[in-house]
DNA sequence: AACCTTGTTCCACTGAGCGGTACACTGTTC
DNA sequence: GAACAGTGTACCGCTCAGTGGAACAAGGTT
């Protein structure tokens, strides 16, 4: 249904565009509509609560409602309880950060994160989106697709935006790297989404044995580095018996 | 656009029902839409991450992408920023919890809140959405809308559905108090919404003198009722320094 | 004061989406 | 274990909701 789908790109724009209010016009043009139909798909959205209007300027912000879906999502029961526990453990035995993350096509939100009780900890943002071929995280992710989707992944994105000055840009470099994160069973990283920042992340397969999360623990780079050993083999540990656990059907393995 | 109407019912219904998994004809018939409609629309829904599919029990549970937009709504610079120091102040001088609400439709949402470093405290559910007749926060929306508005909220919402065994269930009686509320400058309950709880609230005005947010003072009702004067008089002297603030045209007075 | 550029409205055309129906499937009940 | 009652899914011809191009109003900017 060609209406709901541009419905859904246009909260996903009014979403990823930064905090600022958007035009009909700007979001017409981003996303190839016309101008009639992005201002009738907005007014409908404003009708029920999801979108709002600043009279001043005449533009778009996202309203209360989409904050009401979001921690809606957070509330499923299956979503972040299960693997809670596991992130406190890993928190715990590394003194740093612990994360769990989703996919969405080809980016990777955070979902859930236990901090350490040291007073320098990395803290994640909860909720934002991140490309898939930044970070230990995503590459976790794409590193355990299937062959088919990993090909459809580099050829739908044949440039790779740099985060930071450490992000891998190359599709030859990263395709390489993919490899050998599947030969360790874990991906390492350092500075390649968020400058500062290190990390180690491993995926929760599903029945299929395909990526259903990624479990990471990350931290200050400079500290970090020290125990990246040590927090690699607490978070296959954990990874692993994740895994285990799978359930088949359910989009969650737990 | 009924088709984008629809959808936002869809997400709205996802995302209100329980934290359940729901299916094609449960949607369909609390939406009084055909089954076709609802599956179509959560197929596209699905295709975009707002909706995920449980194939074991064929059933619809919102999807990571709802967790991204509702994180984008609480980035927005408006939002909370300009409130939250007031939070702070309020919290830290009443030795309880200050919150911040807004409206949408016949509902009010937690948008904010600031805890007191008291062991015991009471917290509120960010992202929720409650009725707009239980509870001080909610009634203080209600009884500084202007009177139409009011009274369309009678029309609409015959029936008051009780939350616990204090909430004001008798139009009459809501009424009464509203007019209470009016004059007095701000609203009070105890056990209205959450049995155990009590709180004081007063609306942030914008430049129409519409309610634009409420914020509240709240705490376990037994110690409440004892800071309940001073509580009132700190929130009062913020609210009206925050309306005097209202920016005329924005959604939001600040 | 002329000029863009914005959001908004209009309107006749048309194909996307409608819903009634039929189907495949699963779990339950007798 | 067979009939059943429920589910989600697929189909298809009709029809009106939604389309997009163009015109309009209203600010902002030069």
């Amino acid at each position: 249904m060609t209406a709901v789908l541009r419905t859904a790109d246009v909260l996903s724009y009014l979403a990823e565009a930064p905090p600022r209010p958007v035009g009909v016009t700007e979001i017409a043009g981003a996303l190839g509509l016309s101008k009639a139909v992005v201002f009738r798909i907005l007014a409908s959205l404003r009708d029920r609560g999801y979108v709002e209007f600043d009279s001043q300027t005449r533009r778009y912000l996202l309203g209360p409602r989409s904050l009401a879906l979001g921690m809606a999502y957070l509330e499923r029961a299956d979503v972040r309880q299960p693997v809670h526990d596991a992130l406190v453990t890993l928190s715990a035995r590394s003194h740093e950060t612990a994360t769990l993350s989703f996919r969405t096509g080809w980016q990777r939100i955070y979902v859930d994160q236990v901090l350490p009780a040291d007073d320098i900890k990395m803290v994640v943002p909860i909720g934002r989106l991140f490309p898939l071929h930044a970070g230990a995280s995503s590459k976790a992710f794409l590193a355990f697709l299937p062959a088919a989707e990993q090909d459809r992944f580099f050829a739908e994105n044949r440039r790779l935006p740099a985060l930071t000055d450490r992000t891998v840009v190359s599709p030859r470099a990263l395709r390489a790297e993919l490899e050998q994160i599947r030969a360790d069973g874990f991906a390492a990283s350092r500075g390649e989404r968020q400058p500062g920042a290190a990390s180690v992340a491993a995926p929760v397969l599903d029945s299929h044995g395909h990526p259903a999360a990624v479990i990471s623990v990350c931290g200050p780079s400079e500290r970090f580095e020290a125990r990246r050993p040590q927090a690699t083999e607490l978070l296959l540990a954990e990874t692993a018996r994740l895994s285990r656990q799978a359930h088949p059907g359910s989009p969650l393995p737990f």
